[in-house]
DNA sequence: TTGCCGAATGTCAGCGGCTGACATAATCTG
DNA sequence: CAGATTATGTCAGCCGCTGACATTCGGCAA
């Protein structure tokens, strides 16, 4: 976090200010480096790109891109990481009369919808973070750390929703429980969007999603036989 | 899973067959290895320990160590594979008059009571999983690697719930979302155990598991504010 | 401007996970 | 016992990743 959205140092004050030129480069660095991986990704496979590749791709050091990402793997998470926030973000301000489960599912139809509008293309964009997906499910040790920042994802959620409805989630397994269950869901329909290609673009992904919550229901009671 | 539990080579016919020597050195030397893999990782933790280590422990060159397992996460997860296998098992020979929710819930209640009983202490038993369960949560690699297994066993849930009730888990979404959601729940209560550490032994952790899945409803339905 | 401080980067050496290639030794089969 | 299989050892090497130290660059005040 501290390294995606960082603070020009000082008291917080001088939030708004323009950051100096250090400042500036490290962004331009790290940006430089997450677009030279995805680029080399996208091309020549996750595994077959070394990190050197991506290094001298950007002309820095191999100890530099270290400096930048704690692994290969963070890299080529880290597009997906900001939409990530993102979504937390809108879950924050959903209004208080939504259930628990309705706040959830709005927020990320909504936060899909507003990236997949504000930038159509380029890297960093949508459509790039939908191919990433498709890279992940087939990069056995990059989906193990894709899984491991979901979870994390999810201690989150259950935080905001705990605070949200004003409870405790050490003593309430509700907030828990929830947030276990809707991160199962996004899986499940990310996992659906690898498989069938059929959606195009963030509507696409966004009306699966949907589907998926729309069988929370029915999956959980009684028989399913005819 | 070929790796686990072998055939001896030839025609299926001869399934009950005394393995041969060659077969029964094998698997000496798998169990020997993760013995110690276990041993060594408990006492000085996972990352610490290297594959050297563990492959001149039970006088075998390291190249073989990665022969029997393709990392080292592998060796780690063996225990706790063996166990997921079980589930599964138990799962198929649920009676058809269950709900798809009451069909899991009672398998993997029965699943852990049953490890619980088969062996109470030594390697490979319930408790050193136990153990192992704490160490996987804080050692970051090794959790991606866990998350990956319980992924893939979601998958052959889906598959078994599918076949259970008769319906094709392409066209219809409720296995799949069911699965995702069963495994969630299993995951919060995996998460809740080895954060406090109150229940003890295998009955503690069933009725964690319990705890979680009475939550199920609560949590998706209405607002939770008193 | 100058000069200093701290932060960012480069360089180098090295560990440990993991793999391919080939040789050797052990089992199996007839 | 002989020849075919298969497990194992050895060796060399790539790559991810890290610590230590030197160097350069931006920020800031005299």
């Amino acid at each position: 976090m501290a390294a995606r959205t960082p603070r020009p140092a000082g008291t917080p004050e001088d939030l708004g200010r323009t950051p100096g030129l250090r400042e500036r480069k490290k962004q331009q660095t790290r940006y430089a480096l997450v677009q030279a991986a995805h680029v080399l990704f996208l091309s020549q496979g996750f595994a077959r790109t070394t990190v050197d590749e991506i290094a001298s791709a950007v002309d820095v050091s191999q100890r530099t891109f270290f400096r930048y990402f704690a692994n290969k793997d963070e890299v080529a998470l880290a597009v997906m990481a900001d939409a990530e926030d993102y979504f937390i973000e809108c879950l924050r301000h959903r209004p208080a009369e939504e259930t628990p489960l309705q706040a959830l599912r709005a927020s990320i139809v909504k936060a899909w919808r507003d990236l997949g509008n504000a930038k159509a293309s380029g890297p960093g964009s949508i459509s790039s973070a939908l191919e990433l997906m498709r890279m992940i499910e087939d990069a056995p040790t990059l989906l193990a750390a894709h899984l491991r920042r979901v979870t994390e994802q999810e201690r989150i959620v259950v935080r905001v929703l705990a605070e949200r409805e004003g409870l405790d989630p050490r003593e309430d397994l509700r907030p828990t429980v929830l947030a276990a269950v809707f991160g199962s869901v996004l899986r499940a329909a990310h996992l659906s969007w690898t498989a069938d290609r059929e959606p195009e673009g963030p509507e696409g992904m966004i009306a699966l999603i949907e589907r998926h919550f729309d069988q929370l229901g029915p999956a959980l009671t009684g028989h399913w036989r005819a």
